[in-house]
DNA sequence: TAAGTATTTTAGACATGTCTAAAATTATTA
DNA sequence: TAATAATTTTAGACATGTCTAAAATACTTA
């Protein structure tokens, strides 16, 4: 239906619509999908051919209808797909995310319905990211980042930003991953560092760590 | 490690190489893939700069031992993912092709040593194709066309030649399936049709389907 | 607001894998 | 064994998606 260049492009773009506000610059795409400013303009010009996004030159992209449906239900594959190696194939929440990148260009519809039944419908990946369903509609959960917290505030970590290997790893040194209740002990103004309490642990965090971590304040 | 074009092609030469003797044409490539000869002619002088495969001008392709590997790693694949649809997913044994075609080429070894594991290391597929070991090795298994029995012989179905969708939904409706027990009650020489009881029911069957169904005798 | 800087686009090239048409080779058969 | 037929290869083209280098446009800042 749609190469995987294309889907690819449409996922980092809609990815990118949810950080910032209005159009998507070339040279933000570029950076995310790891290519040069040039091969994006080439690509976003055929996905605006072919409707999946307006783009305006100098100005930059924005998906439509089509373009948005596209990408949420590739990330929807993308998720479904860890949420199977972790639950499943008792893969680590750390090891999962390059194999979703493949699989989830696997084009079946009723694959996906089978896997979604098959998981228990989740609503959330093993990093705390929800998944679209079926239409492409993402549930928007009231969640902040750890480091929007004041002192003594509690909160449960519900997801990561950034779920690079090393980070969770990090992570699981600490004890912590989704549904861990994480309390505020201490924050520094000047460089954004806190003291949480994890469990009976208490320690210190960085600002880096406090930027990444998805809670729901208690 | 390798595209999905090199897969392609050196999992249709495996197969090729397994029904005829000595090296494989041009022409029976580009048949079974259903492109051109230029086109075979072009990837197999790639393969060989690749040491996957011998080639001499004007006579065939055969596969190196590293090319076989490959092959045959493909093939394990493919049918993993297949005992996966079927076995957890509840796909019907004639859905799942197409979808594993696509599930063959996803890169990484500890996905596949997990998957085999939570399939209970399977050693055939759903249409009783036997599935190579992780060293590429395929147990050869001594099983012939039911259309070699003679009449009064019995066999239990252990596979099928063709696995077109039409064709394992005829044998549904005849209630045939892997571990069926059959028995020959007639043979027509001329044409090669049989009567045979399958259950409590005796029916006609043609030479098309006879060649097309895999039984060990008993 | 004009010069300098950063961003974006275009032009042209390249890699992969495909195709058609024509040429080369091999196989068939009279 | 010479003509004919079938198979296979080559030459040249094209589509997709990428890149570098240069040109165009937009943004800063003095
Ligand atoms: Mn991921
Ligand atoms: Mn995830
Ligand atoms: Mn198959
Ligand atoms: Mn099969």
């Amino acid at each position: 239906m749609y190469t995987l260049a294309e889907e690819n492009y449409l996922k980092a773009i809609f990815h990118l619509e949810h950080e910032t506000t209005g159009e998507v610059s070339t040279n933000a795409i570029a950076e995310s999908m790891e290519t040069k400013p040039s091969s994006v303009t080439d690509m976003v010009q055929k996905l605006a051919e072919k409707k999946m996004l307006v783009y305006k030159r100098y100005k930059g992209a924005q998906l439509t209808e089509k373009g948005r449906k596209i990408a949420a239900s590739v990330i929807r594959k993308h998720r479904l797909w860890e949420v199977f190696l972790v639950e499943k194939l008792k893969f680590h929440w750390d090891e999962v995310h390059d194999i979703a990148e493949q699989l989830e260009h696997i084009q079946s519809d009723e694959l996906i319905t089978r896997l979604d039944k098959f998981l228990g419908s989740p609503d959330f990946d093993p990093h705390g990211d929800p998944i679209p369903d079926k239409h492409g509609v993402l549930k928007r959960t009231e969640k902040k980042l750890l480091s929007e917290l004041e002192k003594n505030q509690k909160g449960v970590c519900v997801g990561v930003k950034e779920s690079n290997s090393d980070f969770l790893q990090y992570l699981d040194k600490k004890k912590i991953s989704i549904g861990t209740k994480i309390t505020v002990r201490g924050k520094e103004f000047f460089d954004g560092s806190m003291v949480i309490l994890v469990g009976k642990d208490q320690f210190f965090i960085s600002k880096m760590v406090a930027e990444n971590l998805f809670v729901q304040t208690l």
